[in-house]
DNA sequence: TCTGGGGTCCTAGGACCC
DNA sequence: TCTGGGGTCCTAGGACCC
C-alpha cells in the first residue's frame, strides 16, 4: 500500500491532500474541529517528545522527512508539516479491508504485516496468457484487477510487482511507486536491478550495507559479480551465499498463506528516563500494565507462553534482555507479571531507563477465553 | 534535536544427555 | 588426569523488517 497510514488520514481528512503530513507520536495531537466546521491540526513545529515518524505522505517525503526519523529532528526540517496521531485501530480495519479485495481476485496470500503483501498468481487462470503483443498480458491484466478491487474498496492505490519470485517482486513493487504496476522477467534482471544499491534488497540492512560498501560493492550488479567465496569469508557461510544468490535474482521461498505467531510483546518508551530506585512505584505500575497487555492479547488470540521475557533499554540506549522458560506455558497477568519480575531482578539497574517490555515466547494455543 | 512498537530469524556459548 | 562425537534446550544479543 502507498504510504499508508497517511492515505488512511487522507480519506479522514481530504483538505490535507497535497500538503506535507507526518503521522506519529502520541494522543496529544488530536484535530480540533472548530465553530465554523473546519479542521485546526498540530503541525510539526508543535511537537515535544521522543516519537518517531511512522509514515510521511510524498509531499513530506520532498522535505527529507522519512519513517523513522524523529519527529523533533523532523520539526527542523518541516516546522509546517502537520502532525496526526497514529490510529492503529483505523489502519487494521483498512488492512482487512485490501486484503479480503485482494483476495477476491487472488486467494494465495501471505501476510506480511499491515501494509504488504506477497501473492502467488502462478496457478490463477490467465496468468500464463499472453494479450496481443504483450507475453505478459494475462499478469498484467491480473495485476489492474487487483489494483482496482482494493481501489473500490478503500479508495486507496497500491504498487505491485509482477515477477518470478518474492525478492524481485519486493524489489519491483517499490519501482514506480506510487500507484505502480511493474513487471519482471528473468531477462530484465541485468537492465532493471542489477543498477540498484544493494540496500534495495530486502535482508539488507545498515550494517550489512555498510560492510559491503566498504568491500567497494555498492549496487546488485556488483554483489553478483562479486566472487562467492570472498563473500563467505566476510558474512559467513549462509549469509554469504545468500548475498549473492539475491544479487542473482535467486529465490526459491514459497507464498506461505499461514504461519503459526513466535512471540507476543508490550513495550513502552517513558516521556522522561526513570530511575530504578527514585520511580520505583511508576516502574512498578507501568511493568504490571505490560504483564496484563501481554496477557489480554494471549488470551484473546487463544495462545500461552512458555518463556516470559523482559527488556530495558537504558538512557544511553543499550539495551538488554532477560527471559526465563517455564514448565508450562502461561496466560494468566499474574503468573507473567511474576516470571517477569524474576527476570528483572537479573538486571543491573544502575543506570536509568528509557523502555520497558514484556514478552512472551515459546507460544502453544491454549483455549480462548 | 537523537533514535517507537511489534515482530522474525540467526548465532553462539553453556548445560546436559547419551 | 585427560579424553570422543552427536544431539537438544536455554539464554542473550543482534540484524532486519513493517
Amino acid at each position: 500500500m502507498d504510504a499508508f497510514y497517511a492515505s488512511v488520514e487522507l480519506l479522514r481528512y481530504p483538505e490535507l491532500a497535497g500538503q506535507p503530513v507526518v503521522i506519529g507520536g502520541g494522543r496529544r495531537h488530536q484535530p480540533v474541529l472548530l465553530a465554523d466546521g473546519t479542521r485546526r491540526f498540530a503541525k510539526l513545529a508543535d511537537y515535544a517528545g521522543r516519537g518517531v515518524i511512522t509514515t510521511a505522505t510524498y509531499a513530506a517525503r520532498d522535505y527529507g522527512v522519512h519513517s523513522g526519523m524523529g519527529l523533533m529532528k523532523a520539526a527542523a526540517l518541516a516546522p509546517q508539516a502537520v502532525l496526526l496521531p497514529t490510529d492503529f485501530d483505523e489502519y487494521r480495519a483498512y488492512s482487512r479491508r485490501f486484503k479480503a479485495a485482494v483476495a477476491e481476485v487472488a486467494p494465495v496470500i501471505e501476510d506480511r504485516g499491515i501494509d504488504e503483501i506477497y501473492i502467488d498468481l502462478s496457478d490463477l487462470p490467465g496468468a500464463q496468457d499472453s494479450v496481443g503483443h504483450d507475453p505478459f498480458g494475462g499478469v498484467r491484466a491480473l495485476g489492474l484487477e487487483i489494483k482496482n478491487n482494493v481501489r473500490r474498496a478503500t479508495g486507496l492505490s497500491c504498487s505491485i510487482g509482477i515477477t518470478p519470485n518474492k525478492l524481485l517482486a519486493k524489489i519491483a513493487s517499490e519501482l514506480d511507486k506510487p500507484d505502480g504496476l511493474t513487471l519482471l522477467a528473468r531477462d530484465d534482471l541485468p537492465l532493471r536491478i542489477w543498477p540498484l544499491p544493494v540496500r534495495r534488497i530486502n535482508g539488507i540492512g545498515p550494517k550489512a550495507g555498510a560492510k559491503l560498501k566498504a568491500l567497494g560493492i555498492d549496487t546488485i550488479g556488483q554483489l553478483a559479480a562479486h566472487d562467492p567465496q570472498d563473500l563467505v569469508r566476510h558474512f559467513g557461510p549462509n549469509i554469504g551465499r545468500w548475498l549473492h544468490d539475491a544479487a542473482c535474482g535467486i529465490d526459491d521461498r514459497p507464498v506461505v498463506v499461514f504461519s503459526e505467531p513466535v512471540s507476543m510483546s508490550r513495550e513502552t518508551t517513558f516521556d522522561r528516563d526513570l530511575h530504578a530506585r527514585r520511580d520505583r512505584a511508576e516502574l512498578g505500575r507501568v511493568f504490571t500494565e505490560l504483564a496484563e497487555a501481554v496477557a489480554q492479547d494471549l488470551q484473546r488470540k487463544g495462545y500461552a507462553g512458555r518463556t516470559i521475557g523482559i527488556k530495558l533499554r537504558f538512557e544511553d540506549f543499550k539495551t538488554v534482555t532477560r527471559d526465563l522458560t517455564l514448565a508450562d506455558a502461561i496466560n494468566d497477568a499474574k503468573a507473567i507479571r511474576h516470571a517477569a519480575g524474576l527476570c528483572l531482578k537479573r538486571v543491573d539497574l544502575s543506570r536509568r531507563i528509557r523502555l520497558l517490555g514484556v514478552r512472551a515466547g515459546n507460544l502453544a494455543r491454549s483455549p480462548a477465553r
